[in-house]
DNA sequence: AAAGAGTTTAACACTAACTTAACAAAGCAG
DNA sequence: CTGCTTTGTTAAGTTAGTGTTAAACTCTTT
């Protein structure tokens, strides 16, 4: 998230205007942006941008988005790209051919920028939690399991809800670092969502009776850590 | 949240009972707000006022939203604004013409206050961000470590409260310079905060009391120093 | 449409942290 | 040494921040 400068986002369609518009949103957001007018474009832009991200829309002239969707997935280089499709309401696309197609994501039109970048920004979060791989973390007496939301700890198997074991899981994956409530929202409830800060609150209290007091502590004024070392 | 105070957002709207309704939250976090009740007041409110963030009704009498936003676009003092327009959903200006013309986001009415308020605050969260990027501090044989509001001396771990920290934190960056009870109160309380200067002693005390007496000195008449080398 | 789990909000309780105050000790000028 | 000023130290008062519980809401399942 830190090195959002640096992600390459290429943006598709026919309508200058809405090029524009995302560019100028993406750009103020710090992405890297390039563009193209039609899919056959696209797929030659791609190559030579080599693109983190692809915005695609469905509908354009000469070569249709899932078309171009279908090419840019043969192209070794560009097979770590996030593509979302840009649909309008009314194209009857089903979102289940587009994710057949090897889509990563699909907003309908009108688009508000806001909810774009969260998509996007969502993306990296979930790809970064990919990247770690392991779904295991090993950390005092505890054995954090993402794949069964589960902890182990002393022989004894605790299953946690969704919420209070992504938040487990991100405050042990970076444990001695405090981080305030705003911080840990953004990154597990996600950006665009809008919850009381102090619903963290709840959601400690919860782990904390679940797998005891000794692992989370509150730093008072700025947020929480997992204590460890 | 310290450096909210400074962030100005000019409301705009022709009905009252939403101006007052918006202007409340708004200086409940912290904002400061002024308010228009129709585009031109508002261009030449926003040209006095400066704001940072500019809440933008579309549908009002004498000039609407999107001409108004128009203008304010051509300023250049008011280019770094944030633009966010308020429709109600039935009015039926496209979103892409909005965007057209340089709003930044826009949110259907009826407006959930705190929704706004998460939406603001994620407009300047980058910025904060960038605020944090400090980190360690070795000194002597201190381990001083922003991320986790820790201290390390000899292998032992001490973890202080954010004001206490702060102040080790803003001396033991600048060694042997001499900071007045005034200044230190300025730089770690902030510059509208009124508290007596004495209350800097007691914070001394306390850290002195955690990591030992010989790091920071007195320097009577004048105020204290981190001691080095 | 009722039940139930998960999540979020709201309300009240509690306490660490912060501030203030008050007195003791230390430094300094004469 | 004596009196005055500045700082140390402790304790008591106050507040902001957090803990805690319960109720409300959502979403899914039956």
């Amino acid at each position: 998230m830190a090195d959002k400068q640096k992600i390459k986002v290429l943006v598709v369609d026919d309508e200058p205007d809405i090029v524009e518009i995302l560019k100028y949103n993406l750009q103020k957001e710090g992405y890297e942006v390039a563009t193209a007018e039609d899919g056959l474009k696209a797929v030659k832009t791609a190559i030579k941008f080599q693109p983190d991200v692809i915005l695609l829309d469905i509908m354009m002239p000469h070569q249709d988005g899932v078309e171009t969707c279908l090419q840019i997935r043969q192209i070794p280089e560009l097979k770590h790209a996030f593509i979302i499709f840009l649909t309008a309401r009314l194209e009857e696309y089903s979102e289940v051919a587009a994710f057949d197609v090897g889509a990563d994501d699909y907003i309908t039109k009108p688009i508000k920028p806001r909810a774009l970048m969260s998509r996007i920004a969502a993306l990296f979060r979930r790809d970064s939690k990919k990247e770690q791989e392991k779904g295991q973390i090993k950390i005092r007496d505890l054995n954090i399991d993402r794949s069964s939301f589960t902890i182990n700890k002393a022989g004894k198997t605790i299953t946690l809800p969704k919420k209070e074991f992504e938040l487990l899981y991100f405050l042990a994956n970076n444990p001695n670092v405090v981080y305030s409530r705003d911080e840990l929202l953004h990154n597990i409830w996600g950006s665009d969502v809008f919850v009381l800060a102090r619903t963290v609150d709840v959601h400690i209290r919860k782990v904390r009776e679940k797998i005891g007091e000794e692992y989370i502590t509150t730093v008072k004024g700025v947020g929480y850590k997992f204590e460890i070392g």
